[in-house]
RNA sequence: GCAGGGAUAGCGAAGUGGCCAAACGCAUGUGACUGUAAAUCACACGACUUAUGUCUUCGGGGGUUCGAAUCCCUCUCCCUGCA
């Protein structure tokens, strides 16, 4: 019996979307939900009572950077991530694997896959010299980005970590590929990341032996698809992953909303249906969750929503704003007047826009509780309309009032 | 009054004969950010401009020189000593 249960209880005809529940030891998350980012242990410029007063269901938090500092035994020391950072409902880490692809293939590059390709360079395919990691068979070597130290991590290590720190829902440990990767080296990446997710989950089952034994709470753990933007890969992982008793399943190396509704359907299409279904590090903009959606993913998480707001990009419902420029210093209405949030209760783009320029604090914090609340609350509709029908019609006017019709297009077929 | 030091683009500050429209920092403007090496990064920042283009600049004025922010003279203002 896994240790988180899915329900679906509404599903949409003619999609692969759907709307349920996962219940975990810390409570349940109604799904399709938006999984708030705290990398961590800490949603960054916000308390956890503000990430719950937003709306957030759960935190997702991430192995390699808690290894760092202050280490998974201080973690488990604390009382385990939840009782930690004083986060009460559900919570996830990430394996790390996608650290052996932001520290090395990609370390310095960026994942920008739209301009890299466009220049044709074929950068990302290659490893670069100063990378920070090294990707093996048996697992990933690292210099810590912190002090140099040099680490390694394999998927037996990533799992006793994630079983150390203790969150309810745990990844697999993968490689994530690079958007520019070819078929030659998406073939040799995905072999490993099924080789690697047989030994997570055979360590994951082991370590769970241990808890049982011990009378302690078992943990879930969800298994990674990758395979580029080949169908055949794609569809390979997801059955052969498929097949194998995971709680749930992640859906990596998805870089951008265009990718969803081919990558992630042919994924989706694939997996088995009662289990839930997480699309790891999208949710930067409204495309995702509703394409995302759509094609049967029922989390998200992303850390883009806490980060643009700390840089001044904000969303309204009528497209990005930044909230640096010289415009809003005389603008005295709300971020959105739509929105529900704190900040836009009671501030207004003048006084976020003076503590931006001011550099302090509180801009940090009201813009990260305004950015996070917007896409909290827009999957929050979607999950409505899934259940009373009408998400077509949502995602239409939703989409054509943020794009403008002209790109909302371009998600709307 | 005497001796010495200084005045550079919005601010601070390099530069001391040509490679100077002038380093660098800040400020300013704009853009980016998708499993967080990100409260970060990129670009612009004298004017006009499509410009490797033209024009006007380095306290004011006058010189030397093929050429001056840089050398000389002089004026103005500021700082530090001594009277």
């Amino acid at each position: 019996m896994s240790s988180v249960q899915f329900t679906i209880t509404h599903k949409l005809d003619g999609t692969l979307a759907r709307a349920g529940k996962i219940a975990t030891p810390h409570g349940s998350i109604q799904t399709p939900a938006f999984i708030v980012g705290g990398t961590k242990a800490t949603v960054k410029a916000l308390t956890p009572q503000q990430v719950d007063e937003l709306g957030g269901q759960a935190v997702l938090a991430n192995t390699y950077h808690l290894m760092l500092q202050p280490g998974a035994a201080v973690v488990h020391e604390g009382g385990g991530l939840g009782a930690y950072m004083h986060w009460s409902k559900p919570t996830f880490t990430d394996s790390g694997g996608f650290q052996v692809f932001s520290l090395g293939m990609a370390y310095k590059k960026g994942i920008d896959a739209t301009s890299h390709s466009e220049k044709g360079s074929g950068d990302l395919a290659t490893h670069s010299t100063h990378q920070l990691a090294k990707v093996t068979d048996d697992g990933v070597t690292f210099r810590s980005h912190l002090d140099g130290t040099k680490l390694t991590m394999t998927p037996e290590s990533s799992m006793e970590l994630q079983h150390a720190i203790g969150a309810d829902i745990h990844m697999a440990f993968d490689e994530a590929t690079s958007p520019l990767a070819g078929r030659q080296y998406l073939r040799q990446s995905l072999d490993r990341t099924h080789l690697w997710a047989e030994r997570s989950l055979k360590q994951h089952n082991k370590l769970n032996e241990q808890h049982r034994e011990h009378d302690e709470p078992e943990q879930a753990l969800f298994g990674i698809v990758q395979g580029g933007r080949e169908e055949d890969y794609r569809r390979e992982s997801a059955q052969l992953l498929g097949h194998m008793d995971f709680d749930g399943y992640g859906v990596g190396g998805v870089y951008e909303p265009g990718e969803i509704s081919h990558v992630v359907r042919w994924v989706n299409e694939t997996l088995p249906e009662h289990k839930p279904r997480h699309l790891l590090g999208m949710g930067a903009q409204p495309a995702d969750l509703f394409l995302g959606v759509e094609f049967g993913i029922d989390t998200f998480d992303c850390v883009a929503p806490t980060r643009q707001a700390r840089n001044g990009a904000l969303y309204t419902y009528s497209g990005r704003i930044n909230i640096k420029n010289a415009r809003f210093v005389h603008d005295f209405t709300p971020i959105d007047t739509n929105c529900d949030c704190y900040t836009c209760q009671h501030f207004t783009r003048s006084y976020v826009h003076h503590l931006f320029k001011a550099d302090e604090i509180l801009g940090a914090v009201l813009a990260s509780i305004h950015n996070e609340r917007f896409i909290v609350s827009t999957i929050d509709h979607i999950r409505e309309s899934l259940m009373d029908g009408s998400f077509y019609a949502y995602k239409q006017t939703f989409l054509n009032q943020y794009y403008g019709a002209a790109h909302a297009k371009t998600y709307l077929s």
